[in-house]
DNA sequence: CATGAATGAGACTTCATTCAT
DNA sequence: AATGAATGAAGTCTCATTCAT
């Protein structure tokens, strides 16, 4: 039976990096800090990474993967448009508040990463933004300004979250993160005209999922 | 007769710190793209600046001096604090219009600038968030709802300047931010409960501030 | 078999620096010399030493620990104080004519080495007069006496080892150091008012040191 | 009526570099530091100096020349050898205890100060050593002896110095320096063997010589 | 004579990455 | 698969010196 004592060096990495990177940056996290968090040699970084560059873009992309699995799980069973946006959103935001990490280094610490890879988070925060128009679309809201909504939405909560995450990484979960998304789905649906949903059944993750 | 020819070489240096800070971020701008940018030897940048830091730091204070300016004439004749607010949050985004660069500097840029200088940025953030509050306050907005409200607002024009801003800067003033900003004005207008200006007269910024 | 060809990187470097603060001093010195003459790259140096400065400091403190560590073998045996004091005086000459390069570095050469490292050269100077003090002292000289008298013969030394040392340190080791020595020796106790010992066996250092 | 409120420009510079030197080596003193001293612009130093290394030779020289007419004058009238030595010796201790910053500039300061001049600075003592030595020799020491003797005596002077001048230099001149001049004369009197002067008048300088 | 802005060589140091073991 | 010593390019900053005014 494999599984047992079989760490995945590529995944001790990848949690080291997250660290590292969430609390120095991109810039400033040096790969060997992000190995000695790791517990291993700065060249073993390299079998499994091409690059810092690289090993960074998979802690990204990782990020959006569970967000969109989130999204997606979140939107089955919705009774219509604005209930698939409500609860989606809420799945965001509910994938960044358990790995408060995470969030810090593509929310916050990304800018500055150079070149090509900001120009891919970019893209992924494109996609994303997309993704959100589509259901305000649906939802009877004009093409462009279901554009430029989403892209407001995305832009307050990167704040909020910016906000929340500034604290030192080892104070652990805020809490009122999600009585702050609260207050702005609350504003944003408003000023969307849509209707508040009855059931604002929104269930938290499970604990310890970090 | 003087004052011709005259340039003023530390504003040389801003003008292409704005620039290199505006394209390369804050870690990978050189001091030495700088100065080869202002046409001058390396050695002249520690003329006006003490650091690479300073010089950045040089930098967002004067947008942020620039932004209070704009905000504080704006409020002016101003009838109740919902127009106030109103005028306030136009100026700033004007300002920001008027500079393209210095505002993907800013906003954009700026994170991963390391940690004493990225908690300097924070804090004007703060300065100015609060400020946006009181009048949302004032306009009968529940403080808690207010400061979040507020955030809310800034984190959206953050990220449609980021949008906006994202193409190579010699494109020049992008003509559609301000309608990007009329739509998320209405759409936290609406979302904050507030009446709708009857004269939105929003006088863009005179020509010629670059 | 390990162990051949096993070279220790940190004693090539101590070498080669040893070579160029002799020659240069401490702030013609470059990192870059030294790691040319220890035959490898510039980084390699701070795997080793923290900074230029560390790198000197454990020079200084090696010459000082063999001085030291001579000078208590020396003492072993010593008839009176006297003649304790008459051999560690021989005890620091012959570890000093044992290493020119060494003795050029740490006597003619640390000077103008910035504020806290000239600092510590002195107390290390001073850690040393102190100690003579004390055997001056038990021979029967009065305190006062006793401490400028191992100054005066300190500085006395000092002066000696600079002029012997200031030929290129190709010249090898110049056989009358011990000669002129001699003749302080001589100079000084009889100043001192000290018996001059019966049995001046003073054994030269064992050859193969540097 | 020339001669007041004429203030020489080289002189203020000079008295500007022996502060600067004094106070933090050859190396550490920077061009600016003196000019902004003396009071005048940077470009000005290169009118009076050929260069930063020039300054610091004419200092030099000016404390050897200083020292030599002191000796000089105080051989008038010396009865015989061991008195001209004797007298001899004390003027250049005079002379230094006079000018505390300049001694220390020369003394102490002046190790690592780049190759020629390190050599000329050499010659410098080779040349005063080598007129003590004469006067060692008539007063009837073996020539080897004298030599070594001198050596020692310079060395020995040297070191108290370096002790004496350690101290910040605003404590202004350390009345002990004197007294421990004293010691080491009879110790090294006593060690050459030499009867000590009768009459040890030894006229410290007029008040006011800095 | 005097100025002081400008220069540019060069110093120290960091760190992503490689490669022999 | 793993190591970690070694590399060397590149970055920030200092300062003696020059020269147009």
């Amino acid at each position: 039976m494999a599984g047992f004592e079989e760490r995945d060096r590529r995944e001790d990495l990848l949690i080291a990096a997250q660290q590292v990177f969430g609390r120095y940056g991109y810039h400033d996290a040096t790969v060997r800090a992000i190995t000695e968090t790791a517990g291993c040699a700065a060249g073993t970084f390299y079998l499994y990474f091409a690059s810092k560059e690289d090993c960074f873009l998979a802690l990204v992309e990782r990020l959006y993967e569970r967000i969109m699995a989130a999204v997606v799980e979140a939107r089955r069973g919705a009774a219509h448009a604005s209930d698939k946006l409500y609860r989606s959103l809420w799945a965001v935001v509910d994938t960044l508040a358990a790995d408060p990490e995470l969030a810090r280094v593509v929310m916050v610490r990304a800018a500055g990463a150079g070149s090509w890879l900001e120009e891919r988070l970019w893209r992924l925060h494109d996609t994303f933004a997309e993704f959100i128009a589509q259901d305000l679309e649906e939802s009877g809201l004009d093409p462009v300004e279901a554009r430029t909504g989403a892209r407001a939405w995305f832009g307050a909560l990167n704040e909020l979250v910016g906000v929340w995450a500034r604290r030192p990484p080892e104070a652990g979960a805020t809490p009122t993160l999600e009585e702050e998304v609260g207050r702005i789905q609350r504003l944003f649906w408003r000023g969307w005209g849509l209707p508040w949903p009855e059931t604002p059944v929104h269930s938290p993750r499970p604990a310890g999922s970090a």
